[in-house]
DNA sequence: CGCTTTAGATACGCCTGCGTCTCTTATCGG
DNA sequence: CCGATAAGAGACGCAGGCGTATCTAAAGCG
């Protein structure tokens, strides 16, 4: 997108864009002025200078700032699989082992401009039920869902016991990375990714535990 | 605080506080100016407000917002005893009912304005190293120290497994109350608690594990 | 080409808050 | 009581942003 965007725009400063094409360009940048200054910051004067637009041309299609702080955001964050949080996960790959590349893909989403919008927005919906259940539809739900279904499949091939077929067991991974990498701005260490998986989640979910067993990556 | 409050304020308008007395004012006013409003929306002139006084008596102790919004939280931060998080277990109590009294109480800290604080300022922290690096020393670490401890404890008694005592088991709790809360104006459920005990705790910390045991209390 | 519609630039009134400054006066101690 | 100090009230310049309004001109279509 950024190529591309840096295409269009030398275009678009040559000439003036009309309709869907202002409408596509307006909420690229109003995802961009989210995913760089957060939600309390972002302004309908940065998305307008971020779109090479005027102010009028944006209050003429969103009534409000927060119609297109959500609509930008419904729009332009990429789903599940784009992520690859929800893997077509080949035959020969164990249960413990997708969960690790799905924790590196959790990883990237929250260290990329995704991340960013949706922790600002996180902390927005903490005070506002609109944006909570935005979040909680638009981002939360989907993944709950794709990590369900990744440890359903452990369970057919017996690797995961099926009482750990829960959300909230579900939640244990998101809920872990999202603790650990709010306070730090540093990548999450494979180290990291490693603790969680050997220390908790085999633990957690595996058929039969005596000790933490060695992945087999 | 707040009856105390209400006796000492209406003498303070009566009459002017000085020295300490004054800064002690401050400081409540700028902590219940966090909790109420947060950090983002933090402001000098809602601090003097509250605390009935000029903003030029805070400049002349605290040269910017920053230093006394940090030294608010540091200052008025309940410890994890005063927050029931780290208790002193009778040994009649087993580590599953300790930590379930934990979650209860962190559930009741997150509720709190104290936990308003916290919720706020860990936002902020994901953009600043001074915030973030307050919030891991004040809050998190002290924490995580407690319920290490819990842990350890554990052990000693025969009901968790060795393995189990890392900073990233102890983690799991506050991750996934914080996780399930951040989204939620209401109150977590005690089913929630039990959830999080039975599917979570569990069946990660015990030291045998055939199925999730019913517990004691 | 002419007409209609929309885009972009700019100005505007209003509001909030930061940090600074000034002035009056309360408070404290000798 | 007097002098020194600090508190409280209010004003100030500046900055930023919201949403609205106006005007010029680009764009599209018949």
């Amino acid at each position: 997108m950024t190529a591309a965007s840096g295409e269009v725009s030398e275009l678009a400063l040559a000439r003036r864009r009309r309709g869907a094409e202002l409408e596509d360009a307006i909420l690229d940048a109003a995802f961009d002025e989210l995913s760089e200054v957060g939600y309390t910051s972002f302004s309908v004067e940065g998305v307008a200078a971020r779109a090479h637009t005027g102010k009028a041309s944006i209050y003429r299609r969103w009534p409000t700032k927060a119609e297109l702080a959500c609509e930008a955001m419904t729009r332009r964050m990429p789903t599940p699989s784009e992520c690859g949080i929800a893997p077509a996960v080949p035959d020969e790959v164990t249960t413990v082992d997708a969960l690790r590349g799905v924790a590196r893909a959790i990883t990237r989403v929250l260290k990329s401009p995704a991340g960013d919008v949706i922790r600002s927005v996180k902390c927005e919906a903490a005070a506002d039920p609109t944006l909570a259940r935005l979040i909680d539809e638009e981002f939360q739900a989907p993944r709950r869902a794709a990590m369900l279904a990744l440890l359903r499949r452990g369970v057919a091939r017996g690797e995961v016991r099926p009482e750990a077929v829960t959300p909230m067991v579900a939640d244990v991974l998101p809920a872990l990375l999202t603790h650990r990498l709010i306070l730090s701005r540093e990548p999450v260490a494979e180290a990291t990714i490693t603790e969680i998986v050997e220390q908790v989640l085999i633990p957690l979910i595996s058929v039969q535990r005596a000790s933490p067993r060695r992945p087999v990556g």
